[in-house]
DNA sequence: CGGTATCCGAGTTGATACTG
DNA sequence: CAGTATCAACTCGGATACCG
């Protein structure tokens, strides 16, 4: 089936897809989603795998991705509280593609040479 | 290999291909590639089928495709002159990825039941 | 045609402080 | 611990004008 013939077409402005496109695809989505094919995890423990995410979007996106369905978020009221995110089914054969595409870039990073110098001109 | 003997570690703040995945699996880096994918393409064939991007998005994204290699930019000074788009080995080894993340993503549509309403709300 | 340059408002991001 | 609230900075994105 080539992409031409696709039903939902990504490519449409109003497509439905676009805005879980942009929580999964955006930096922290992909990052977090990925961090939790490594399983359950606090939101603390996120915080420290995902270098350099501040709290509010850690937050952010983790709600996000809660409320697209891809991402389970258990909540044990204890002192202190202790909140337990974990992929859903869907969640997780997406986190697979996910990463994927992050160790495909990682391995074609050879081929990508200005990276580095864009990344020093930050 | 699990995610975490990884050498260039995704998850480090500092890592080179943090900016890359940025500009790949960005908005607009996503959908251009994906119709790159399609073969080559002109600017403005590229702003018709990627719907809603501006001129200064789609220019500055394929600018930033162009530095990391993954898209190539062909040049014909004609009048008027001809600009086309390609991807390189290693865009095209991304944008099938990228493709095949869009069609999991839409296959997975029915599991992602708040997604409309998160669009409508917009 | 295929852009670049500039402006500006709106939205996004992140550091910090604070709360239950 | 697990966030929310706030605010300042920054970026995005569109509109417009102009160039080769």
């Amino acid at each position: 089936m080539s992409y031409e013939e696709l039903v939902f077409d990504v490519f449409a402005r109003n497509c439905t897809s676009r805005p879980v496109m942009d929580t999964v695809a955006g930096r922290w989505g992909i990052l977090s989603m990925a961090a939790l094919l490594g399983g359950t995890h606090r939101f603390n423990e996120l915080r420290r795998r995902v270098d350099g995410v501040s709290e509010k979007m850690l937050s952010q996106t983790l709600h996000a991705l809660e409320r697209d369905g891809l991402v389970l978020r258990t909540v044990q009221s204890t002192i202190p509280p202790r909140v337990e995110y974990s992929l859903t089914d869907t969640g997780r054969r997406i986190a697979t593609k996910l990463m994927e595409l992050i160790d495909l870039v990682e391995s074609e990073m050879p081929g990508i040479s200005a990276a580095q110098a864009r990344y020093d001109a930050l």
